[in-house]
DNA sequence: GGGACTTTGAGAACGATTGCACAAGCGCGG
DNA sequence: CCGCGCTTGTGCAATCGTTCTCAAAGTCCC
């Protein structure tokens, strides 16, 4: 069972960073890494590693450092990766469609074992090797599969609809990729991945970079403005 | 020109939501709108809304609120939309195709202007109407098109290599979606979108919410955790 | 067995972000 | 022209997150 402790949100976003680092050194039949190397392979420094560690419990050994297999299995664990989860897609568009095919998820223990379309036209294709149900189905998918986790691949008009009818499904944590603000019931976990807003943040730095100018490129100074 | 202060990396995360409220207001014809309005589109609270704008001015009218399209104006400029972004795509697969063809990035300023692959038998394909370019062609595609924004859509083995050349090419903003870490120099911006690592921190919280069963459905008890 | 060396774990300082509370400013109606 | 109601802008306190630092605890070598 995971640790009762409470452990900080912004530990949480880099349990996943220290699991693919991990699962790399294993690869290479290290026993042991050291909170500094741990560090360098998930691209952040070593303190933190340390203090985000220390809140899974004191699983390292002074003067030598973790050892992979067990902190391996410690993460999995707290990250509820030790079985796969099945997830379910909503909106088969140009999105849903490479989501789907994304073997990623997989590979990191999602399967995605149905997609779902409100288009009827949609309906009964396949992609990859599932075939697209409807919308309404979802609650009966959901319940049949014992999905628990929904990603949302909606044009952003749709997205608060089919959350909703992804709560009532039973599903309880959602990632939503359409570029709306959705809202679900407490209990329900939500994240949202919007691929716009990302390069818009990035815009802001980059016209920053650039003072007055267009964006083009020419002999662009150097500034020591970074993006976190 | 942008205002010289310096606004904070949380601030300038949100703008984009703010941005997009103000859109769909702005569609609405209405002419102003308030803070607490604008949090409630944008999903965040009104404090944060008046606080964050503040950074970028006094452009609100005690009593009234914001005028919609004076300050849709000055987001734009200070997030560098007031004109369109050329950007180039490295990696035409699953994902690379996915984003090429998504319709999200041109409707708000960004243009995939060309694509680009290691792969011999992809280069000279046609995905919608762009022919895939070699990776050696990547100075060239940079600097005839004038592109600042570049996007890593690669197997993570290729990531780091590609950030390399897309930094010596001339991209100094990165969008990163590879599942791996990549290090660029100072006065790069990077940023990642890793989608499994999203599905994780779902992981982690549906884990916690079903304590010690193995995340199949039922009657699943409503915790009060959220989740960022 | 003991001393030098390494590395963790955690306390404390620091910095960033959030949320509260309220004065200041603006429009409107009388 | 004045007072009232509304909404912004911001000082302040609290919270959250990061970084520094160092004692404690282990290994390794002699």
């Amino acid at each position: 069972m995971p640790s009762a402790r409470r452990i900080p949100e912004a530990t949480v976003a880099r349990l996943p960073l220290y699991y693919r680092a991990l699962l790399e050194t294993a690869d290479q039949h290290v026993g042991t890494v050291s909170s500094e190397r741990l560090a360098t392979l998930a691209g952040v420094n070593a303190a933190k590693v340390r203090k985000d560690l220390s809140y899974l419990g004191s699983y390292g050994t002074r003067g030598v450092g973790y050892d992979v297999e067990f902190l391996l299995h410690q993460i999995s664990r707290e990250l509820g990766l030790t079985h796969d989860w099945p997830v379910v897609i909503v909106g088969v568009g140009n999105l849903g469609h490479a989501l789907a095919n994304y073997r990623g998820f997989g590979a990191r223990g999602f399967q995605i074992v149905a997609l779902v379309d409100a288009d009827p036209t949609k309906v009964g294709t396949r992609v990859g090797d599932l075939s697209v149900a409807a919308l309404d189905d979802l609650p009966r998918v959901v319940a049949d599969c014992g999905i628990a986790i929904g990603i949302i691949a909606t044009p952003a008009g749709a997205a608060q609809e089919v959350a909703d009818r992804l709560v009532d499904a039973g599903v309880t944590s959602i990632l939503n990729f359409a570029p709306a603000v959705v809202s679900v019931p407490t209990g329900v976990s939500l994240r949202k991945v919007d691929l716009a807003i990302e390069l818009q943040i990035l815009s802001f730095y980059q016209q920053r970079k650039v003072p007055g100018v267009d964006g083009q490129r020419g002999d662009v100074p150097r500034a020591a403005e970074g993006v976190g």
